[in-house]
DNA sequence: GTAATTGCAAATACTTTGCCACGTA
DNA sequence: TACGTGGCAAAGTATTTGCAATTAC
């Protein structure tokens, strides 16, 4: 039985990426946060603070989004976001436009069926989604 | 019978906005261009770019969003892209990550029916949603 | 006349890269 | 040992703001 993140190293080591502490961090970091976050966030992590610098960082969330570990998310800010791609599962967002806060959806998404006749239609390659819902939360409200 | 610049000036002048040159000339242009775009590419189009600075497309962009007449959309992209909200209609988008093309689904949007779950679920205000597909056009593959 | 709007230039914010030292395989 | 990685610092790109001059109403 293997932890998440000896899954996530395997695959990893798989593409040529060294083992370096930097790396773990990293994806020990986005796997204990379901939720994305920045290259600021994540470089002032608990874990990667001290440990290593910022352009470390950055460098690693993109080979990590070449490769395909992990997915760069736009979500309406300024910064860049950053998730962690687990083999089946999809997350959709909830973000208020207030503070900020982005919480995933559970719910299934509805967006699969349109997902292959856009497929199917225009001949598009490798394609994904990604669905946001802004509002206004309660508490901002 | 207005045209649609008309209606939407006579919104903005309703929302204490100034009739300027650089307003109008700004709505026309996201008027004539049904894709989302980006203040560059405003401040730099045929009816902006000899017109005014960029400064002040960007502050026109802003009074506009602030009040509902345009959108700000993510796109994945590091600039912002904006388009113009057009009462009743909503427009989700395939865009090609080679060459950056964006095009606007013409198909009903399956979205609407989890937005009201979410709606009555969580209590945010205001909802809306962004839908974007991403993949690789026929042409860049 | 008065408050909103604008231009210009400077300041931010976040990202991206160069170069050489370092560590993993 | 060799090549992928990392640190530091500088450069790049897009956004955002201050302030005085201008313009719509």
């Amino acid at each position: 039985m293997e932890t998440p993140l000896q899954q996530v190293i395997t695959r990893c080591r798989a593409l040529g990426l060294r083992r370096t502490k930097a790396l773990e961090e990293l994806l020990l970091t986005l796997i204990e946060n379901p939720r994305p976050m920045t290259l600021a966030e994540l470089a002032s992590s608990e874990r990667l603070a001290g440990l290593c610098d910022k352009a470390t960082v950055y460098r690693l969330l993109q080979r990590l989004t070449e490769h395909g570990i992990i997915r760069r998310l736009g979500l309406h800010e300024r910064a860049a976001y950053f998730t962690l791609l687990q083999p089946g599962k999809h997350s959709d967002y909830l973000i208020c436009t207030g503070c900020g806060k982005i919480e995933a959806i559970q719910a299934p998404c509805p967006v699969h069926k349109l997902e292959n006749e856009i497929r199917e239609k225009t001949g598009y390659q490798g394609l994904y989604h990604e669905l946001e819902f802004f509002g206004t939360c309660p508490r901002c409200a």
